[in-house]
DNA sequence: TACCAGGTAAAAA
DNA sequence: TTTTTACATGGT
């Protein structure tokens, strides 16, 4: 089966932080993208691919097209975000260059919410380290690939288990105490549909869980679009190089941030992509560019 | 070798 | 009430 993104759509940048990936855990090599997700049918491993603009999914479950269509945002009109910020010139030079890319969705609120636990206070590239040992570790086995762990497993694992994993204690109490929290009747996926302050309101309640891992897990996790993690330090970094030449503070980004209200979310996505996560790829495509010229 | 890194809760002041 | 500290570990 196949879904037609609404344009413009670019499933090469989209998928392109993952293009490191794990191979047996979430990648997009050989331009396919893979993935165990988990539907009402229980595991299924997803591969999607495109074709001449369209989007060739192995699957004709409803449900399956429904969650790449969430994974991907292929529904939403991007010219809408590209038009909402054409005052602001950063902004405007990153969307002709990113045009068509998405923020791509985690498959789960609760997967955002981990990996934002795991994500606290450490470099990004040893907490993707360990996100991938816990999901070896405590994630299910299909088809040669491993699903993200479930809240039941997680709760259940031992403050040890998780240590294993080079998480701090603090950390594993974290991630035990939001899986016994989803066990115990907190609907993370229904606070996709209430409002920002309700959300962020019912997230600080979580032991480990603070302003910025709220946001986060809103950007990742829910496709909250307003929702910004103003304090993280590489958006402060990236929103500080382009508008004030050193590390902006949160403060400064919220206010900054202002401009793109309704978009906040994508907004600071751009940025951060062309900050510090595909420097090179903007730069290897705008080679091309210049090659075919 | 230190020091830093997409923070947070708990202790100390 | 506000400020400081501990935490884990891989890069640089």
């Amino acid at each position: 089966m196949s879904i037609i993104p609404k344009q413009p759509f670019s499933f090469d940048l989209t998928c392109n932080i993952f293009s490191k990936g794990d191979p047996q855990i979430e990648v997009y090599e050989n331009g396919e993208y893979r993935k165990v997700i988990r539907t009402s049918q229980g595991l299924f491993l997803l591969k999607v691919r495109e074709e001449k603009g369209e989007l060739v999914i192995n699957s004709d479950d409803p449900e399956v097209l429904e969650k790449v269509r969430y994974i991907f945002d292929t529904k939403r009109d991007l010219q809408e975000f590209y038009s909402a910020v054409t005052e602001d010139k950063v902004l405007t030079n990153l969307t002709s260059q990113l045009n068509g890319l998405r923020t791509p969705a985690t498959a789960s609120v609760f997967e955002a919410l981990i990996y934002a636990i795991v994500e606290q206070q450490i470099a990004l590239k040893v907490a993707v380290i360990m996100e991938k040992r816990i999901i070896r570790k405590f994630g299910e086995e299909f088809e040669g690939h491993y699903a993200i762990p479930t809240p039941e497993r997680l709760a259940t694992a031992s403050i040890l288990e998780l240590r294993e994993c080079g998480l701090s204690t603090r950390k594993a109490e974290y991630i035990k105490g939001i899986s016994q929290a989803v066990i115990d009747g907190l609907d993370l996926e229904a606070l996709k549909d209430k409002p920002d302050e309700e959300v962020i309101e019912t997230l600080i309640k979580l032991r480990g869980v603070g302003l910025w891992t709220a946001e986060y897990c809103m950007v990742r996790g829910m496709r909250k679009l307003d929702a910004i993690p103003a304090d993280d330090l590489g958006l402060r970094s990236a929103i500080g190089k382009f508008y004030f030449g050193r590390r902006a503070s949160a403060e400064e980004c919220r206010k900054i941030a202002e401009n793109w209200k309704g978009w906040r979310g994508y907004a600071s996505w751009y940025l951060l992509k062309e900050y510090a996560l595909s420097i090179g790829y903007v730069k290897e495509l705008n080679q091309k560019r210049l090659e075919r010229l």
